[in-house]
DNA sequence: GTTAGCACTCATTCAAGGTGAGTGCTAATC
DNA sequence: GATTAGCACTCACCTTGAATGAGTGCTAAC
């Protein structure tokens, strides 16, 4: 038995049902609500063949049916093909990042904000990241007699800023000409490289060996770990849905939106697709089994990417929230650069 | 009718059991539980009293009686007279914070985490604002051919960075050299000062005048709203409270806490004390009617001074929370500055 | 002033029964 | 052979009502 064009057109109806409703469906509604001319004894044995295909699940015997993770996947994939996504909010969005300048968190955190308000779920942003920043310059501020503020100012407009603590005494005039020398030796290296020459360095201005030991150490964690703002929205909007009225898979929920440096794992994770949609279990994250998470990837004037992303239930609205994720995007990518391209994202399953 | 010894051990009692329990304490659950030789009749007589003095409520007529936040005040004014507050994780948040040069965003991350594991409550630390920072350098990054990233750092290690979109063309030369003498001019400024030479400079450097003006709204917009990064922890926390059962006030609950601005102003509203504790209403927050504010105010290093809170239940264990807030306070102090004051706050209601 | 006793209130729990949406199967119909 | 009507059956969910028990206020006795 394969699926036919009745049967996918049965499964879709389901869908469309489950989306709205949250509730199992069963056969006589599909075969009153939605202009099908046969009757509920026929949609049934259509039902059961999609359950065998594994497109269905029953929660119990007398209950409706529910869509299936795989069921998703084609809805989305067949959504993705068509490609029709409206972009009636757009104006909207615009208006809302109005003006000439911006802190590039704000952006960020906005995004999220506004990308959460549109879609009534749960809206995540990575900012742009390159793929090895290079530095501008290095500056370091007194703090107190024997700690001093790094600050690691990248092209990536990444700072980094980190307060190290030496044993010898600091005075202000010293600080700002190691900044120079500093800033003079590694101006224009990546921070591996930087690291890398930090041992040199150290021979040569040995007066000052501990300080720049802590600053390799600065480039090296950051280096490693980049940890990036992550900036999320609306993840209270979740609680409003009826999958999230059990409160123990609301706290686990919101424990995963609080660990972000998981957060942005699971949302960086998109390969080189410009657009994914991971439905269910492909989000590999066990926490959000009935999860899905629309991701698109972003660029910034200087070609470096960034990732936005909706997290719903598996039963989101996916025509809205692709249209919505798409938008964002290509503004994302226009408000963070001047050089226009068409910013339309590749559309890819 | 006054307020006597007696009734002030039937009070505390009442909130000790409340505080354990969230279930409205009954006269016959004093009397048995709390080793007081009186029948649950007399009791029954004197909460009658508390009642009418204000300091219980009544949720229906035939359940106990709850505190009112006139008797949590009363609780927590004693707790902070006698001062008795145990310091036990002191060692195991100082190991936390181990290691030699920290970023100041993680820093601060970390505190509320840690803050709210050893609470189980919410947490919110501000960092550390002084009353004005001072520039210290100005750098400009090109971002693409008429955008460039403006990174203003202060002693205050507070760092702006935000795109300034122009008309003209930039090359990364141009903008160096104006950073450098854009640094010259203003270091050691305020901001606010910064944004008053803006026009002279901008007549001085006609050419770019555009850009000038830009980062002259920067300044501005950050000298206004000062929107420091905001770290909370264990919001999730709160789910697993009885209060928070109900999904609406969980709801409204996580937007405030999403809400960071507001959030910063409610934390960061303690006037001059270094310690206080807001129960309910208190709060002056119509979302927080039935929670409390614990918070601190620590000094870093250079006489700049932050705030650290727990927001709990006002049903909160408050002497827990007390001695956690006040060691995290002193721990932070400590951190982030090493001229090695006492560290022990004021203890003030 | 304290306590025992009693009538009363009211949230909570539990079981029982009814309801209705849904299914699978079979036999009749097109 | 596909479709449909009909029927028996399942099972979540709601309602109802009774039992329970924690709690109170009041009164009278100690």
């Amino acid at each position: 038995m394969a699926m036919d064009e009745r049967k996918f057109r049965i499964l879709q109806a389901i869908i469309d049902d489950y989306i709205l409703t949250a509730v199992p469906v069963g056969s006589r509604t599909i075969s009153k609500k939605y202009g099908m001319s046969l009757s509920s004894a026929t949609i049934r044995n259509e039902m059961s063949d999609l359950e065998e295909l594994g497109y269905l699940d029953q929660p119990h015997v007398s209950a409706g049916r529910v869509p299936s993770a795989k069921a998703y996947r084609l809805y989305v994939d067949q959504l993705l093909e068509t490609g029709r996504l409206s972009q009636e909010d757009e104006h909207l969005v615009r208006a809302h990042f109005a003006g000439r300048t911006r802190q590039m968190e704000d952006v960020i955190d906005h995004a999220a904000q506004v990308l959460s308000s549109l879609t009534r779920y749960t809206a995540v942003v990575l900012p742009p990241t390159g793929s090895q920043p290079r530095i501008r310059n290095i500056q370091l501020v007194s703090v107190s007699d024997n700690a001093a503020l790094v600050v690691i100012v990248t092209d990536a407009g990444v700072v980094k800023d980190a307060v190290i603590r030496v044993s010898e005494e600091l005075d202000s005039d010293a600080l700002y000409s190691i900044s120079r020398s500093l800033t003079a030796e590694l101006s224009g290296s990546t921070l591996t490289e930087a690291v890398e020459r930090i041992p040199l360095l150290m021979e040569r201005m040995r007066a000052q060996a501990e300080l720049i030991e802590g600053i390799g150490d600065v480039m090296q964690q950051r280096g490693e770990d980049i940890r990036p703002h992550v900036a999320i929205g609306g993840t209270a909007n979740m609680l409003s849905y009826p999958e999230y009225s059990d409160m123990e898979k609301a706290r686990s929920f919101l424990n995963l939106m609080e660990t972000r440096d998981r957060l942005a794992d699971i949302i960086g994770q998109n390969g080189e697709m410009s657009f994914t949609v991971r439905i269910g279990p492909e989000t590999g994250v066990p926490e959000m089994e009935d999860c899905s998470i629309v991701t698109m990837t972003y660029t910034a004037g200087n070609g470096q990417q960034g990732t936005i992303g909706v997290i719903g239930p598996t039963r989101m609205q996916y025509s809205e929230v692709l249209a919505a994720v798409s938008m964002m995007g290509r503004q994302l990518s226009q408000l963070l650069s001047t050089s226009e391209d068409d910013g339309v994202p590749r559309l890819e399953g």
